[in-house]
DNA sequence: CTGAAAGCGCTTACAG
DNA sequence: CTGAAAGCGCTTACAG
């Protein structure tokens, strides 16, 4: 390992030097520029970042948050993953995993050990302990998604709102009117306050009603089963129905196969719509689910970028910058048609 | 922030002392570790991880090295992150996520920063030019897969023998005797040396032979629709297939339903096996794929424990430790079943 | 068993 | 424009 001393010596000039040329912190002649940056080259230095973290008091690592008990990230939480991986490579900081559990002493703990600069939170909850946490602890954090009330904080998530209008104006232009919603429940203890399923619910709600559509809203649980058993139900009660969104994939898949298993036939009969869904996994359905892709990537990739630009503010921001919302694009797949005629 | 000295003060002790009690590096009396940690808990010390690091030339990071093209890590690469960054945390470690390039400037550049421990390698090519790199840095690592010649190595990886044993078996139970294998191809450059593939394909071959089955070895892309233009080749011209083995997901569920469209049923007709394959993607299909499971988790999980070995080793060991194969399991789904008598 | 001191490899006022 | 020196918060021989 080579250090700044040798290539200060091999140049000839001071330490102090070599870190003004490194860092562009302070004018340095061309001449002696030229003579240290030949020194680093010949010596093929890289400064050594404990080192540096500790004398800038900066790390260059950030710190990811997610629920270790939940180990099941997803498709849509590994988009996000390398999404916030890359973006970091690409700012020239490094991305740390923290799987830690919800109530926030973990948290708390890592975020003491002054590793990382910054920490970004997944699977926000309505109300998250975790946030009380960062914000005692003075650390520049950013969510993905978001609180019941997150105006104080800096936060990317998906625009819900453009995301169902998307998603109606499909349904509507295809003639369906009478169109359900069928999301993860019944809600546990974690759930209940997960910000996704109950803003997905208000938008369609309000939305709806705006339109004046006819809806039904139904829970199942998030499994092929579950959503088979739930479409079963959901048809021999509202017949009339000619489409269902549905917020959970493997919920969705179970619905495709629960309706042609009933003799209704997708997308003739009826229309399914995948919501805050991956192609990975819509594509394994069949027909293909016609989905409202999740953007995973993007929001990682933003998320962090915002992130640095908390950590490297000059004087601490008291305002939040304005929360960027991504809506989810509609990608087209075998399940959705014009409504049947009556 | 509270510093060591602020808890050496309080007890009354020099900071040497403090850092005894913390690494339990030197014997100290009961009264005084008692001091020493009640100061502790009453400042809420917690040692700041840079200058640990800095002091001790350790910094308890360690860095998972993946190719950033291909960003799609998969649900298997999901797994296998999740997995070893719940092992590292659980052993005070971080996990570091490095998305680099194949060519292996980058990796080179990352390591001499000095950051990480050690390194785990994913993805990882029969000959791959990551290892040298690795290697001349003398920076311990380990591989997730393995070269064509690993000996020298230290790695873990899937057991493709025994998993094509339990596959094999699975299937002559059930009364198969004409099997085909479908995997991914034609050849990209990358995957030209990618080793779960070949090592499939051999286990495959050798296996067949000796127990006296019949078989096809066939190639396509890994896709949907790839697995469903194969298949309907692949029965047409070999009308007495059984079963087929397919190692990509999205190929075995194209396999099913062109199976379907062109009246073979699964699983009466024709048997389907979903090769390291993982349950999100297995259930979405309709019939649910019987799969392989790929040990995603348990991979992950011994890769970080076996690294921080080579870490924490005194004396740098001059032999690789064993390798540690894991086998997939057998997971049933709805896809294989008895061989249909002719 | 405990302490004084050097040192890890950088950054950053402070002087000149 | 450049350098000498203090300092970041720890660990670790070395003494006693």
């Amino acid at each position: 390992m080579t250090t700044m001393r040798e290539v200060a010596d091999r140049a000839g000039v001071s330490i102090a030097t070599v870190s003004f040329v490194l860092n562009d912190t302070k004018p340095v002649t061309p001449a002696t520029r030229e003579r240290i940056e030949t020194a680093m080259a010949e010596l093929g230095f890289r400064r050594n970042a404990m080192a540096r973290a500790l004398a800038s008091r900066r790390s260059h690592l950030l710190a990811l948050a997610y629920p270790a008990l939940e180990h099941k990230l997803g498709s849509t939480g590994m988009e996000f993953v390398t999404g916030a991986a890359a973006a970091a490579r690409e700012m020239e900081y490094h991305l740390v995993l923290w799987p830690v559990s919800n109530d926030a002493t973990e948290l708390g703990e890592l975020v003491a050990d002054g590793l990382a600069d910054g920490v970004l939170l997944m699977e926000v909850l309505l109300d998250d302990p975790r946030i009380e946490v960062l914000q005692r602890a003075g650390l520049p954090f950013s969510l993905i998604g978001r609180t019941a009330d997150p105006d104080a904080l800096d936060y990317v998530d998906i625009d819900f709102d453009q995301t169902m209008t998307i998603a109606l104006d499909h349904l509507q232009e295809l003639g369906h009117q009478r169109i359900a919603l069928l999301q993860e429940g019944p809600l546990q203890r974690l759930l209940q306050s997960y910000g996704p399923k109950r803003r997905t619910r208000q938008a369609f709600r309000r939305m709806t009603r705006h339109r004046g559509l006819d809806v039904v809203v139904l829970d199942c649980p998030p499994t092929v089963g579950g959503g088979r058993q739930a479409v079963t139900r959901l048809v021999a009660e509202h017949p009339d129905l000619t489409a269902i969104m549905v917020q959970n994939e493997h919920a969705a898949a179970g619905v495709v196969s629960g309706l042609q298993s009933v003799g209704v036939a997708v997308p003739r009969d009826m229309s399914v719509l995948s919501f805050l869904t991956s192609p990975d996994m819509a594509m394994m359905s069949d027909p293909e689910l016609t989905m409202l892709r999740a953007p995973g990537t993007a929001l990682g990739d933003l998320g962090v970028r915002r992130l640095i630009d908390l950590v490297e503010a000059k004087p601490r921001p008291t305002e939040p910058a304005a929360p960027q919302l991504i809506p989810c694009e509609l990608v087209a797949g075998e399940t959705t048609a014009a409504a049947p005629s009556r």
